[in-house]
DNA sequence: CGGACAAGCTGA
DNA sequence: CAGCTTGTCCGG
């Protein structure tokens, strides 16, 4: 931009979280040419030097005020798109604009741009090859938002190129791509770097991205991203937790890459074996033919646990078989997955094994007992029945044993050969898990093990019946996760003993009918969603409506103040053991009321779409 | 956020 | 009434 004659005066955006007001500035000569749009300066703010963002130039400040001028620059900040969108993230997930522009900032400063990469020719259009990832792609980035639900053996990369194909020569416009881990960012970036295209990867390459023509590949953070505009956008597995932001504001990185595209009119696709009911209400759904699409999940082997005597403990027969096979056939490997974080305990018929589940909302029931009265609760929905089995009448339950905490040197005995464990931190005791042909752990296995020839999941209803209402989904996303681990295994030919188990899923559990196991096994993920939208809908959870907790040592000040100001239809409730929960019929009515009322000072966590209700 | 300043409490 | 704490206001 060409400098202009004479002082200008800015608008600034102090980096104080508690500070929502703008504060106009002059700029002195020195700075002249180094100042505009998004900028990072220093000012002098009540005596204290601060630092912010320029939010708007070549302002009228008020009558009356003596302007002190910009104390420094920085260096580059955001893009005049991301400053907008940030005012529309802080509103949408309760946060404050600050915090949202320190993440959309550049770690280090960025006092210079590099020149814009050229990008070669986009790769093309994808190669007819017949997958349905191939077939979706351009109609996938067909204009605005659109989900692209493709089976978990299908590699999303021709949607991406697809996306690739919108960067025009010259053009500052970029093409966001975000995947879920940083691993899988520098993997894409290589495989669009050696494909000739200008790629940038955050957080290292920030300044590329905000000089704009590029691909940038990054996670979570990256719907944040500099680029100056947008020319298309892709989020990979998009239905994955770590798109959401753990810290309040709990923002969710595919929603806020979806209003951007929609604020651009950049056409978006949402990528997912199995989208969220929050994804399937961002746009229309394009699926792969019925027949592609249950080819790309693996086939899974049910184990139906009800008949099983309990002495049998977590490992079936079907689970020996499969194990031995792997210690028996070299270079084989299997996962087992058991999730014993948290020691769920569960209630079964003593009887006929049925699990004690609540007919209203599906969540496990615990037996209590008080007043002289026994009675199944549902934690999850508050209802009380009598202990009474849903499946035969009997009226004797018995606690199933979960806690397992010798899992793997029992599975070693039964194996007979070498079990790794692997946990979140690492591995444990026992052999080397990169070479053992058996490892066991909890979901961690599926994220650090790269491939296996089979996944067995030990007690699959530990996370069926876990007391969130997204259980369902989680539940199917590793069924998703663990079916593309074995989708590229070597399945021996007909006739091979071993086919029964390469390439194959094996599932243990006492509800053979749950909605996730049958997605899975049908490869059709749009069974779960459809019972999930009605359960959800019966029981007022999101994204039936929009909802947001308050917790924190002052959630009581802020929620009573809620109640006071809650319009008609919108609900506060509270306190339950210190917390607050509001549902609204949507966000707007949920985040203006948020935003409306004046927070205490004091320690407050505001979770807008809690994962857990 | 953190400094300024006003209002409220304490002690001799 | 000085000396201190607590609360509210406000910044260019």
């Amino acid at each position: 931009m060409p400098a202009e004659p004479g002082p200008r005066v800015v608008r600034v955006r102090p980096d104080l979280p508690a500070v929502d007001k703008l504060f106009d500035y002059s700029v002195p000569p020195a700075l002249a040419g180094r100042v505009g749009l998004g900028s990072e300066v220093r000012i002098q703010l009540h005596g204290r030097r601060v630092g912010g963002w320029v939010v708007e130039e070549d302002v009228e400040p008020p009558e009356g005020v003596t302007l002190l001028a910009l104390a420094g620059s920085r260096g580059h900040g955001p893009p005049a798109a991301v400053l907008e969108l940030a005012g529309w993230v802080a509103w949408r997930w309760a946060g404050t604009v600050p915090g949202v522009l320190r993440t959309a900032s550049p770690l280090r400063a960025v006092p210079e741009l590099p020149p814009m990469a050229p990008s070669g020719p986009a790769p093309g259009p994808a190669p007819p090859d017949g997958s349905a990832a191939g077939t979706l792609a351009t109609e996938a980035l067909g204009g605005g938002v659109r989900v692209v639900r493709l089976p978990p053996a299908e590699d999303p990369y021709p949607v991406v190129v697809a996306a690739s194909e919108r960067l025009v020569p010259g053009s500052e416009a970029g093409v966001l791509v975000l995947v879920p881990e940083q691993r899988r960012a520098v993997v894409l970036a290589r495989r669009l770097g050696q494909a000739g295209l200008a790629v940038a990867l955050l957080p290292e390459d920030w300044a590329r991205a905000r000089r704009g023509g590029c691909v940038l590949v990054g996670t979570r953070a990256a719907a944040l991203a500099p680029l100056p505009a947008l020319a298309a956008a892709v989020v990979v597995d998009a239905h994955e937790e770590s798109y959401h932001q753990e810290q309040a504001p709990t923002w969710s990185a595919w929603e806020i890459v979806a209003e951007r595209a929609r604020r651009e009119g950049a056409p978006c696709a949402l990528v997912s074996p199995c989208p969220t009911l929050e994804l399937l209400g961002a746009g229309p759904l394009l699926t792969a033919p019925r027949t592609v699409e249950r080819q790309g999940w693996a086939p899974v082997d049910i184990v139906d646990r009800r008949e099983d005597d309990p002495r049998t403990g977590l490992f079936s027969e079907p689970l020996v078989a499969l194990v031995r096979w792997a210690v028996a056939t070299p270079g084989r490997r299997v996962l087992c997955v058991l999730n014993r974080t948290g020691r769920v305990r569960l209630l079964a018929c003593a009887a006929c094994g049925e699990l004690a589940r609540c007919e209203h909302c599906q969540g496990r029931l615990e037996q209590v007992e008080g007043e002289g009265v026994r009675e199944l609760h549902c934690r999850r929905c508050g209802r009380d029945r009598p202990v009474v089995c849903a499946r035969c009448g009997a009226t004797r339950l018995k606690h199933l044993r979960l806690g397992v905490s010798r899992a793997r040197e029992d599975l070693e005995l039964l194996a007979g050969g070498p079990v790794a464990e692997v946990t979140a931190e690492g591995a444990a005791g026992g052999p080397d898990p990169f070479t053992a042909p058996v490892v066991i752990g909890t979901e961690a296995v599926l994220h650090r093990m790269g491939r296996a020839d089979a996944v067995a999941f030990l007690d699959l209803d530990a996370e069926l019946l876990a007391p969130r209402f997204r259980a369902g989904e989680e539940a199917l996303a590793l069924l998703a996760r663990a079916s593309r681990l074995v989708s590229r295994a070597e399945v021996p030919p007909s006739g091979d003993p071993g086919r029964r188990f390469a390439g194959r899923l094996l599932v243990q559990t006492r509800q053979p009918d749950h909605e996730a196991v049958v997605s899975a096994r049908q490869g059709d993920p749009g069974l779960l969603a459809a019972a999930d939208l009605e359960l959800r809908t019966g029981l007022g959870l999101p994204p039936v409506v929009a909802m947001a907790t308050v917790s924190g040592a002052v959630a009581d000040r802020f929620g009573e103040a809620l109640a006071r100001a809650a319009p008609t239809g919108v609900e506060v409730r509270g306190p339950v053991d210190g917390s607050w929960s509001v549902r609204a019929p949507d966000h707007r009515a949920l985040c203006d009321l948020l935003q409306s009322v004046p927070r205490p000072g004091g320690r407050l966590r505001v979770e807008v779409d809690p994962v857990r209700a």
